[in-house]
DNA sequence: TGGGGCGTACAGACCGGTCTGCCTCGGAGT
DNA sequence: ACTCCGAGGCAGACCGGTCTGTACGCCCCA
């Protein structure tokens, strides 16, 4: 369920100040990005997102029949602007082979601790916020393992060894140092980097 | 603040269903135990608390001055219980080396992911459910550090290099599985563990 | 002229927290 | 030995506030 229409207008920007002109659609998903990735789901209640957006209560259940159903359409925001754009085509940019790209992710880490609005990870807070066993939290832990998904396909483009597992264990030092940062540890992602240098060693054709 | 007083009585056992012989405060910790560890704290709230522990709301308010003063109570009680008694006390009884120990952690991980009622880890939760900001999220920060506390006692009986930093890329390990546990990988344990190995490689002296 | 937007009032549930009664039990005073 | 009293526990009404979600009326503009 696709609510985000981009057939017209310009492309939204989350991080930026809605002016008001957008389709009330988009504003109230831009508040929603906003609001949620902040303050996590339950942190944010509909009155907020409604008088944040400039959108009356009518137009928000008109285009959204649940305040879940927002959350849904969030988390799917989420994976494209943060996982996609931030994360996954950030590292790309930095990295001139595979397994550059791969360490590179913990350099765009580094860069996104030191934010003063690092919110960690939208997927991990949903997650434990619902539960695994919530709607929600099980879209959010489809969205985790398509992050998954673009480390084993780096990994499988790197020529290395058991690709799934290895983006199993390589996603394992991303969550643990945003859990790290999040309690004030900057250095967190060095850290995992060096894990993650071991990883792709051991990973390596023998 | 220590509200559960252990002077006389049986000790107490969060974990199986109170009697209802015991003291009231003690009926209301161990409630909150349950439904604070698998469900969060905005997830529960002051009635269910009460019923649940057979408690008069006076009785509450007169021994917890705020929910916020029991969630405190509970992540203490909750650092005894699991930090402790779940995880260090075991581990240590698993290895016979300070090395050997340090793996266990992991060992101990892997029975725990395995429990149906797997919760994941309580401090993470609540650090995440009310923001590194919140004075929960501060004190659940503070019981993370404590776990660090163990793990760099043990590094320094291993004679390890830098346990300081040890610890902290340790405890990256440690969060990170905890979340893949709570995704459905339940042998995120082991992945964790042969990180682990190799970190204990290069921290031993060259 | 009619659909979509706005503003707002409202329903019904639940939140944390306060307060008033009633009951029981144990210990002190006579 | 009997009475009395207060501490503490139980039960539940109640407070203001917030939650999600519904409904109604007005307006603007195509």
């Amino acid at each position: 369920m696709t609510v985000y229409d981009d057939t017209a207008g310009p492309t939204l920007l989350p991080a930026t100040a809605m002016a008001g002109r957008e389709e009330p659609v988009d504003r109230i998903l831009a508040t929603a990005y906003e609001l949620f990735s902040r303050r996590g789901i339950r942190g944010v209640g509909v009155n907020e997102l409604i008088s944040d957006s400039g959108v009356s209560k009518a137009t928000f259940y008109r285009h959204f029949p649940s305040k879940d159903a927002l959350v849904l359409a969030f988390l799917e925001l989420r994976d494209q602007v943060w996982t996609v754009e931030l994360i996954v085509a950030e590292a790309s940019r930095r990295g001139n082979t595979a397994e550059e790209r791969l360490l590179a992710v913990f350099d765009v880490f580094g860069d996104w601790f030191q934010r003063e609005d690092f919110e960690a990870c939208s997927f991990i807070n949903v997650l434990l916020e619902m539960g695994p066993g919530h709607p929600l939290g099980k879209a959010s832990i489809d969205y985790l393992s398509r992050i998954r998904g673009h480390i084993q396909a780096l990994a499988e483009e790197a020529g290395l060894d058991r690709p799934e597992e290895f983006s199993r264990s390589w996603h394992i030092l991303m969550k643990g140092s945003i859990i790290s940062a999040t309690e004030g540890d900057t250095q967190a992602s060095k850290r995992a980097q060096q894990m993650a240098r071991w990883l792709i060693e051991h990973h390596r054709g023998l």
